[in-house]
DNA sequence: GTGAAAGCGCTAACAT
DNA sequence: ATGTTAGCGCTTTCAC
């Protein structure tokens, strides 16, 4: 009676063969007679055999475990683009380990030592609002482990990232209130030293040109939480030229102008359209439900999982690769219907 | 110039001693004279020496990995009770993977099988729902790994569990009401033949009879959707003698129960008081905001994690432990306030 | 067609 | 106080 799991050892004993035969059989090496194959492997199949996973990753230098590093878990995005990230690992054979760094950089910097300890093959990272410093993230680099960034990716390091398309999204969500009769959107914004800031405005910015509306700044606030939505609306909505339309920096603050349009008696959709951004949990509990666009997370956690993938199986391409990742528009019923297309 | 991570062997090859003394220098080992270790331990420090984890593995058979399998990862319980175990595994050193079964028995299978194979040394498990058959489980406890179910538990299986205490939030909810006035509750639940839905009525019927209300059957339906809950309350309502209160199944129930209330022109919470349950999101986006109950995700993740690492660690003790999280009181501005206490 | 031996990085008996 | 050796499970030359 032996103890521990089936080794390779164990077989070439009972079978009176040697180890490297049972290890070449098992890979169906030609090498080997097809009977001593057949016995080797229905020996295995019959005592369930299993590879151990350590010797093998010893030899090979390469355990098949991917990190990721997310700001939180419990969060509908994160969580969203992890489950995407799961699914190509587990299609390819590797494992995930998560950390999160609870948007502490210290926390992130332990993160980071964790993964290259467990000398993982490549990490998946979206970083802390709180870390302003790059050196953790160069150490992996310099541990020769392939780093990809997504959504809050990392300027300051030269690698390959995945962001969501917040330009293109923020345009065709205006350019949608545009189509649908509004004339003056309002813009609300979180404060515009963020990259995705910048990017949102542009968007905005850009529709309203292509259709030749009038750029007011006055329309244009910080405003990137339901309280502060309801505030700002509020107070732009009874001025005397009101807008017809808000483009907001995400559900929250949606819901906020929502609320204040509801209580100044005004109509949604007719009388004032508001689009979201995120499609998250809240978009649907609104009366009535608001329109917004999908970040895809799925479609992130998979496409970086794959670059990073790619990355470490063809460790010799060292071309930079950017993806981004459409926006989904998703419209409810914050916001009137498209005119019949000729 | 060599290649790849700096082992022992480069080490105790620059230093001119031999690979064990530079062994036992790294661990401070009191037989190696000070100045060694000294040596040794500045050269390290210096050039960033970091102990190969996987050739650790292979000689301790402990590879610190815990292997979490969880329904759906984009849902505000499972991603806080996963935050919870990270939190402790991190403390303890240990690395979570994570895999989802996205409610699929098949799938459940596989994750099971992936994680035999990457040896992890224990498993944590919320079961799908589409699980009625336990081999899987069985075979990891075969293969000698602790196993520690949570939320969704398996009854077919002898291992520890860790589960929320749905009969005492029940009844801590419902004779909340009651204490604050209500004097016919319904009770809102899921299909009666889930453990939750029997625990859940328990708790229910036992708070109506501390307090001596009598029971209506007719008071007691099946909903456990924001649309079912706004259907069955809308009918329940209109009857001539309709309830006061309303213990829902969760959240969104709670939700279109509100919303029918607000549509028959009860106000809430003077007419009418309302129960959620779990905490989610949706909880405090409502208005008013839902009274509910946590469920303490991140307590339940801390404390399976916990039970496995002592279970792991002391595996000669075999003495079954289940573990019920307490719920957590959560009152918003769906249920009236108490009467002063005396 | 099969076996013996070395080696992946590290530790721990067992020398000296 | 330090070095030598063997071994964790597996693969892969290199022999025969």
């Amino acid at each position: 009676m032996k103890k521990g799991p089936l080794t390779i050892k164990d077989i070439a004993k009972d079978l009176n063969i040697s180890t490297s035969t049972v290890s070449r059989a098992l890979k169906d090496n030609p090498d080997i007679s097809p009977e001593t194959r057949k016995m080797v492997q229905d020996y295995a199949k019959k005592h369930k055999y299993k590879p151990n996973a350590l010797a093998l990753s010893l030899r090979t230098q390469r355990n098949n475990i991917i990190g990721v590093i997310v700001p939180e878990l419990a969060n509908h995005f994160f969580s969203g683009v992890l489950s995407g990230m799961e699914t190509i690992a587990e299609d390819k054979d590797y494992h995930v380990i998560v950390c999160q760094s609870s948007e502490d950089y210290n926390r992130e910097i332990r993160n980071v030592q964790t993964l290259i300890k467990a000398r993982v093959c490549g990490v998946l990272i979206s970083q802390s609002k709180t870390t302003t410093n790059y050196d953790h993230f160069q150490e992996l680099l310099d541990n020769d482990i392939p780093v990809i960034f997504f959504d809050r990716i990392c300027t300051g390091i030269d690698t390959d990232k995945v962001v969501v398309d917040d330009y293109s999204g923020t345009f065709t969500a205006v350019e949608y209130m545009i189509k649908t009769g509004c004339k003056r959107i309002a813009f609300f914004t979180a404060p515009m030293h963020l990259e995705i800031s910048k990017n949102r405005k542009n968007g905005y910015l850009d529709a309203l040109r292509k259709y030749h509306l009038p750029v007011d700044e006055s329309l244009i606030r910080i405003a990137d939480t339901k309280l502060l939505g309801y505030e700002k609306a509020k107070e732009i909505l009874q001025e005397p030229n009101r807008p017809d339309g808000f483009m907001a920096m995400n559900d929250y603050t949606a819901s906020g102008v929502l609320l204040a349009a509801k209580e100044l008696k005004l109509k949604v959709p007719d009388e004032v359209s508001i689009f979201g951004f995120s499609n998250s949990n809240i978009s649907q509990d609104t009366d009535p439900m608001l329109s917004t666009m999908d970040q895809r997370p799925m479609e992130v956690g998979k496409q970086a999982m794959e670059l990073l993938l790619e990355k470490i199986e063809n460790p010799e391409n060292t071309s930079r690769k950017n993806k981004i990742i459409k926006t989904s528009l998703i419209v409810r019923q914050t916001t009137r219907s498209l005119p019949e297309e000729l």
